[in-house]
DNA sequence: GCCTTATACCTAGTATAGCTAGGTATGGAA
DNA sequence: TTCCATACCTAGCTATACTAGGTATAAGGC
């Protein structure tokens, strides 16, 4: 589980610039050292529903001798929404790694 | 949402020592600077589950003059998954860390 | 004495996120 | 020509956390 925190992914593998939903689950795997080999069935849906909110816009295009892909971009809406993401997972990070600290809590 | 992460923080509360359940919540509330401010209804059923997966064992007491409260304590079991989940955390969130990263990433 | 607040527990039902497991289809390599 | 990698999709399941309700006692204000 990736545990609310996949919009957030999603949209930061669009920084860069525009990518298809295959190589976004390619991109994600590599940079995490394959902590995060997200399946299709998580991203693609991830992916709609983000468009569907406005973060993301996407287009059909064919490569010459290639498959169709569907390629997104990050919207401004988008671009806002990472940067808001962003704090959120700083808030919830830090608390967390408080929370679990090192060792046990002093009284 | 607490994202999955919600065992290991209630694991982590009790590792100081037993502890009752609103104890637990105002504790993490406490610790995390109301970031994780809990409603009962999340911590409860959360303490049932951590109790039938036997990671936490729990006993009735009523302190003299007070209401009656059932306060936990971690199992061996519970110890050794909080330390697994303390790994998953690690892992998890340095993978995030990475993939949020503070820029765009390099092509 | 009465009311509110804080303490302290509980659970039925809901929302939803992410995954499983299936399907379709093409291009290139063996 | 068979297989794998590429590339997309979705129906349905499950687990998680939350909402929203309920019960009850102790302490403090008025």
């Amino acid at each position: 589980m990736l545990k609310g925190h996949l919009d957030a992914i999603v949209l930061a593998a669009l920084e860069a610039g525009p990518a298809h939903g295959y190589a976004i689950i390619e991109t994600i795997k590599k940079r995490s050292t394959n902590t995060f080999d997200l399946p299709e069935g998580t991203v693609y849906p991830a992916l709609h529903r983000l468009e569907q909110a406005g973060l993301l816009s996407s287009t059909w295009t064919t490569p010459p001798g290639g498959r169709r892909r569907r390629v997104y971009s990050l919207t401004k809406a988008g671009s806002a929404a990472l940067a808001d993401r962003r704090k959120v997972w700083g808030r919830f990070s830090q608390a967390v790694d408080t929370l679990l600290g090192g060792r046990a809590w002093p009284a």
